[in-house]
DNA sequence: ACAATACTTAAGCATATGCTTCAGCATTCA
DNA sequence: TGAATGCTGAAGCATATGCTTAAGTATTGT
């Protein structure tokens, strides 16, 4: 059965993060090339016109957004993406958009159609 | 026929804007308000615990991102969601997301499988 | 005309972000 | 053993963000 299913009432801190991970553009090419498989620490800073320790902490926030899992093995950092995370800010743009899409109008028709003797 | 389509290199200050501006609450708070249809900034302002002038500032940021539009016609202004700039967002993520998906062993399979005589 | 409404703008302030440089610390290679 | 590699961590600093309060400007209702 169809569900009503407003957007949620919304302040979601993991959200939070993830947008906000994604809001740079250095970080969007390592998601980008991590999204093309796994890669150490050095091979996300190579093609980014800044400091490793920079790369660094941009690869904090992404972890700190759970975008990105790492893990080190000797002295060498291989990183990860996580999609279910990436999926999940995807799912929210998604229903926002698709509850834009179809409308007010048509919720309006279904409601008015729909039995009117249990409603708030 | 199918392209390679690499995630494309990405210094894009439009996505900046848009992760951005999703990135706090209350934004998305007023994104998934604007997703049931528009809203002056009262109304906009009314669920949210925060000065008028907090959510005129918050309206900027989403105004600039291009995820909001908005018209004032006598001393209110009606604002809406222009949902081509969220489904922008919607295919980055996306991109990135099925490009894991399908795997770089995939990928490789079908540039052995596919003719190797025009390659880089 | 006067007051209420619906924003609008500016100033100020505490905290957060995005870098940099410099120094450190385990691996791994020669 | 000593040097190169691959990160790690701490300052420090300029700018950006997220609020607040206070004052101002058009409408619109009485």
């Amino acid at each position: 059965m169809l569900q009503h299913s407003r957007p949620t009432h919304d302040p979601d801190p993991r959200l939070d993060a993830v947008f906000h991970a994604l809001a740079d553009g250095a970080r969007r090419e390592m998601v980008g090339r991590l999204s093309r498989g796994p890669a150490t620490v050095s091979a996300l800073a190579e093609p980014l016109p800044m400091s490793l320790s920079a790369v660094v902490q941009h690869l904090a926030v992404l972890e700190a957004s759970g975008l990105v899992k790492s893990e080190k093995v000797g002295r060498v950092r291989t990183c990860s993406l996580d999609t279910s995370v990436l999926s999940q800010a995807e799912v929210w743009i998604n229903q926002r958009r698709t509850f834009w899409e179809q409308g007010l109008d048509r919720l309006g028709a279904y409601l008015a159609e729909t039995k009117p003797e249990d409603e708030a």
